[in-house]
RNA sequence: GGCGAGAUAGCUCAGAUGGUUAGAGCGCAGGAUUCAUAAUCCUGAGGUCCCGGGUUCAAUUCCCGGUCUCGCUACCA
């Protein structure tokens, strides 16, 4: 492979709805801090590119729920996650934000390169319309009763209480959050990107061109590919974003996903003049870091979108990871299941490196991947501590006690000293191969590996008892275990760029080039060295079980108060009510809908007939065991077909909190078709 | 339901274009040692390589079918 004039490294942009958590360290900026450190102590020509994705809906959502404006809730995260980024050592040489004038340019100028070459689809639909307001709605903007649960502030995208994904007109009573009234369904006009004209290059790129892509993102990337491609819409009617620069166009703004990526291009303006030297020369070798979760948006639309401008070159390798979990359990933000960085920033200060060593050491890197705190004290007690610090912290110490913290020479080398001296070189190699090819936990542990083999020299030359009598072999052994540590602080700078440093004050040095790693001269003989300071401290039982508890403790709270209390419906009428004809009934006979997850076919006896329901109950109960069940059931609902069968009515369900479904059962012996009122 | 990824030692993971005893780190057990933050070094125990078929002289590896986990996607009360 020809080696590239520079490197473009990005990083997925945070989205400025809430704080940075481990889970993205891990998947995303961990890794992409290491790849960047490592080019650049090579002394290579790189730039690390990141920033703030300000627009979109939830933001909008968020900004309204909190009674502020979106333009606040984005200047506090951005605010924060710059700094945390900052304090956490992820060296970016940008953090800029998409609510930059310099992004609303570039975003613009993009989409109007494309447009004024007929690039895009116009398409007009209809949308449901807040005619108080005079706005259309996003998804998100409208909420109803979710046609699953009944839940009754199901959003037009997705019901939070039963998780299933929807579509606004499959809301029962929609209605706006915007104004409270119900929305109408009106035309807009929107621009599409023809993705499937990009197909056929696209499959050539990725499946012929890029086979060294890791498996998941490959293998995510056909699997989109052999689905087909479908033209996707570049804009929506929202007033929050990057006004569409068309006339005519009031009212709409380039959809998010359309607008994130090119804030890599408009970052990179921001920080230099010399930006299209990045991202037009074919020199440069460009790099996005992501999780699975962006795979779609970085290897098959944001090249489809360069493509179709024409002049921007394309990501050599899109290292996606996978997720971590916490605890055994999903990390997420809203249930507050997270570490959150600028928590653990003030709760372990100056320990900066033991999180970036433990979440690159256990990188969800082929599957998803546990974070626990057991693990994290593990890690750096029995690894930093253990390995890494005593070794180091030994070797200066002896130097101190016997050379008075000058570097002893090198008189006479035996076969073992030579042995191991080359083994530095052949670590160096591995860490190299290993980081060129993404695989940062194997690169960090040959790195580490360094440090075992410094432990292991000492234990096999001990030179604290062949000082006694032969001290000129004790002035090799030292210099070799210096030489060593020098080493360390070049191989290990990319993963503990802030335990290197004090590593480098102790030894009195320079930040020296990766090529000189595996020499055995880093270190001059009479270089004095300064007084040893310990790396690392024991992280001990009650700080973890600290931890544990407060996630503890959020998990209780969620069990406790795990949803906001329901808003009870408007009031109704006594006659809507008696509108309902609700009734007892037994379950005869159930079987379960072919080619669906969710639905059973109940047949019921009613009292005033035999009859068929579909109920979308079968993720909780096996067809077998309710039949013969006493439960009540709606006998006036109009009937619908579902997946081909008539459902006259509906089953009445109780809905637990974790979403656990409940029959509605008479309680005492009742005859089928007894009312309820 | 469709698609993608995964399933290997108690834990986290490597690995083999099929071929003697399947590896590493941590944890565990025993030993050595004391320069070092009781830290290190050595040795050892631990695996029906998810299950069931098939191909083969030989399968944990290849093929087919299935199970479970994660994700994307569809259908949907």
């Amino acid at each position: 492979m020809k080696k590239p004039d520079r490197h473009l490294i990005t990083s997925a942009l945070p989205y400025a709805n809430g704080p940075i958590h481990i889970g993205h360290l891990a998947g995303v900026y961990v890794p992409s801090d290491i790849y960047t450190r490592y080019l650049r102590i090579k002394g290579e020509d790189v730039i690390s590119i990141c920033g703030s994705d300000e627009h979109g809906v939830p933001i909008t959502l968020k900004a309204r729920k909190e009674g502020v404006t979106p333009q606040e809730i984005v200047d506090y995260y951005h605010a924060l996650n710059k700094k945390s980024f900052e304090d956490f050592g992820i060296e970016f040489d940008i953090y800029s934000r998409t609510s930059n004038k310099i992004h609303y340019e570039t975003a613009s100028e993009f989409f109007s390169t494309l447009y004024n070459r007929g690039e895009f689809i116009e398409k007009s639909s209809e949308q449901y319309y807040d005619t108080e307001a005079e706005c259309f709605l996003a998804d998100r903007y409208i909420i109803g009763t979710c046609p699953h649960c009944g839940h009754n502030a199901a959003y037009g995208d997705q019901c939070e209480n039963c998780g299933t994904s929807l579509s606004p007109t499959d809301l029962i009573k929609p209605r706006s959050t915007v104004s409270g009234t119900k929305p109408v369904m009106k035309e807009t006009k929107h621009w599409y990107l023809p993705l499937d004209k990009y197909q056929g290059w696209l499959r050539k790129w990725i499946l012929e061109d890029h086979k060294e892509w890791k498996t998941n993102v490959y293998g995510q990337c056909k699997s989109w590919l052999d689905h087909g491609l479908q033209p996707r819409a570049v804009s929506r009617d929202l007033d929050w974003g990057v006004p569409v620069p068309v006339s005519g166009a009031e009212g709409k703004v380039l959809y998010v996903w359309f607008d994130a990526p090119i804030g890599y291009i408009s970052a990179t303006r921001e920080l230099t003049d010399d930006w299209e030297k990045y991202w037009k020369d074919p020199g440069t070798r460009m790099i996005h870091f992501i999780g699975k979760d962006n795979i779609v948006f970085h290897c098959i639309i944001f090249p489809a979108m360069l493509k179709a401008e024409g002049s921007y070159i394309l990501p050599d390798n899109v290292p996606a990871n996978e997720f971590l979990n916490l605890e055994n359990d999903k990390i997420s933000t809203s249930r507050n299941w997270a570490v959150w960085l600028h928590e653990y920033l003030e709760e372990f200060p100056g320990e900066q490196d033991v999180l970036r060593y433990t979440l690159c050491a256990s990188a969800p890197e082929t599957k998803d991947n546990d974070f626990t705190w057991k693990e994290f004290q593990a890690r750096n007690n029995n690894e930093l501590v253990a390995i890494l610090g005593n070794f180091v912290n030994r070797t200066l110490i002896l130097t101190g006690n016997y050379f008075d913290g000058e570097v002893p020479p090198l008189s006479g080398t035996d076969e073992y000293d030579r042995e191991v001296l080359a083994e530095i070189g052949v670590l160096k190699d591995k860490v190299a191969s290993a980081l060129d090819a993404f695989r940062f936990r194997e690169a960090l542990k040959e790195a580490m590996n360094l440090a075992r083999l410094g432990n292991k020299y000492l234990a096999d030359t001990e030179p604290w008892i062949v000082i006694k009598n032969d001290r000129e072999k004790v002035k090799t052994i030292l210099n070799i275990a210096l030489q060593i540590t020098a080493n360390l602080t070049i191989i290990l700078d990319p993963f503990l760029p802030f335990s290197v440093k004090k590593l480098r004050e102790c030894l009195n040095i320079n930040v020296i080039q990766w090529d000189n790693a595996g020499r055995d001269d880093l270190l001059s003989p009479g270089h004095k060295i300064n007084k040893p300071g310990l790396l690392f401290r024991k992280i001990e039982d009650e700080e973890v079980e600290k931890q544990v508890n407060k996630l503890m403790e959020t998990k209780k709270q969620n069990e406790e108060a795990p949803k906001e209390a329901e808003p009870v419906k408007e009031n109704i009428a006594f006659d809507d009510f008696t509108k309902m004809d609700i009734r007892t009934a037994t379950i005869i006979d159930a079987t379960r809908v072919p080619k669906t997850k969710k639905l059973l076919e109940l047949t019921l006896d009613t009292g005033i007939d035999r009859r068929t329901v579909v109920a979308g109950i079968a993720e909780y109960f096996d067809p077998s065991t309710i039949k013969g069940k006493k439960i009540t059931v709606l006998v006036n609902l109009e009937p619908r077909k579902i997946k081909g069968i008539i459902s006259q009515g509906m089953i009445l369900m109780a809905e637990e909190d974790d979403g656990n479904l409940v029959f509605i059962s008479p309680t005492d012996e009742t005859k089928n078709g007894s009312r309820i009122r």
